[in-house]
DNA sequence: AACGCGGGGAG
DNA sequence: CTCCCAGCGTT
């Protein structure tokens, strides 16, 4: 029996933004949804019988704001290498950020490396079983927490991601979309969703509903199951007025921190083809003044040269100059004849022009964060 | 609470 | 083009 207060007591006032919801409309919602995931679940890698601990935790991590359908290969190639734990943890960083290809947010591979080590030397290379403790590892927030207690041990948690967020604002608060990240007193309020048994196939279903039929962008009303329930839908399904702005790309400090990272990663990957085992690896980039290519046709042989790479007959080492040239002196001949790792990322950098300080800057930054190595004046990615 | 962080695919 | 995707950590 849930505990109720609000209307029915008296004693609380209903919060606005999150109405209390009669018991026979969470059970009437627990049940369909339940029904629904039952019969049309979609057979994601991570959901097969048998899967471990650790591989329900690397899906999470890596479906973290990235789409299911991007992650699946990925998963399957890193579980195939690193099948538990402490095989990540003695993994070369490299490799890690390598394997994890274009998944984005690349630090998450950093952090679920961290975690691993951890889970190796202290929980004895085995993923804990209680949401608190998986909290406590790094890259793990309260969402992935409740979802790998949930998935993985069984534990009763409520999962809370933007699927299961809007699914619940719509159906019981009759908004649109939820905020931007979920307050205490959501999170609060979405627990009472969450039924005393069946709360693993609850967590599942609620969210592949979001998913699948109570999207963001074109929500599939018309075959909901709930739609005669559904508070946004008897409203008339208002729209919000205002939504957050949406985040620029082109030309930003993030499109040219991927850039960096896709010359180093060319430049590791060019190491490790031309059979350097041995040192393993020597990649590097050098970031060279644009101030005297100022005609611009220095800046294409440069920036060939850069995308051809460079072997340093000392060291056998593969260098990639990345410079700091204006795109704007780079016609579409002088691209063509670049490599592709370089010339692809710096053509769609508006302004690149803009300084060595910029790069120099975010290379610093990319080094704190322990994304790339710095040795003099070499860059390269992390051992 | 607000911000920074990747990258791609759908509308 | 804009929007959105199984968020997290820092300020």
């Amino acid at each position: 029996m849930t505990h109720r207060t609000s209307a029915e007591t008296g004693i609380t006032p209903t919060a606005p933004g999150f109405p209390d919801v009669s018991e026979s409309a969470i059970e009437r919602v627990q049940t369909t949804i339940i029904d629904w995931f039952a019969a049309t679940a979609r057979p994601l890698p991570w959901r097969a019988e048998g899967t471990s601990a650790w591989a329900v935790l690397v899906s999470e991590i890596m479906s973290q704001q990235t789409p299911v359908s991007r992650v699946a290969p990925r998963w399957s190639e890193w579980l195939e290498r690193w099948p538990t734990p402490a095989d990540l943890a003695a993994a070369p960083t490299a490799e890690v950020l390598q394997r994890w290809d274009r998944l984005g947010y690349p630090r998450r591979a950093l952090r679920l490396q961290e975690a691993a080590r951890v889970i190796a030397d202290d929980h004895d290379n085995q993923v804990p079983d209680t949401a608190a403790a998986l909290e406590a590892l790094p890259g793990i927030g309260a969402y992935t927490a409740a979802a790998v207690a949930s998935f993985a041990h069984g534990e009763r948690t409520t999962v809370l991601d933007t699927n299961v967020r809007r699914v619940l604002i719509r159906v019981f608060a009759g908004r649109d979309r939820p905020t931007v990240s979920p307050s205490r007193r959501e999170t609060v309020w979405a627990e009472q969703f969450v039924p005393a048994t069946d709360h693993v196939a609850w967590n599942a279903g609620v969210m592949e509903f979001g998913a699948l039929v109570c999207t963001a962008r074109s929500p599939k009303c018309e075959e909901c199951p709930l739609a005669d329930i559904c508070a946004w839908n008897l409203a008339g399904r208002p729209v919000s007025a205002s939504k957050p702005k949406t985040q620029k790309w082109a030309g930003t400090d993030r499109q040219l921190r991927g850039a960096i990272m896709d010359v180093l990663k060319a430049a590791h990957a060019e190491a490790a083809e031309a059979g350097d085992r041995s040192t393993s690896v020597v990649e590097g980039v050098s970031v060279a003044e644009s101030s005297s290519a100022a005609d611009g046709s220095s800046v294409v042989e440069g920036a060939a040269s850069a995308a051809a790479g460079r072997r340093s007959a000392a060291t056998d080492a593969v260098a990639v100059d990345l410079f700091t040239a204006p795109t704007a002196d780079l016609d579409d001949e002088c691209l063509a004849a670049l490599g592709p790792a370089t010339s692809v990322k710096l053509t769609t950098m508006r302004d690149l022009s803009a300084d060595a300080d910029r790069i120099s800057r975010l290379i610093a930054d990319l080094v704190t964060d322990g994304l790339a190595h710095r040795s003099g004046d070499r860059l390269s990615l992390p051992r």
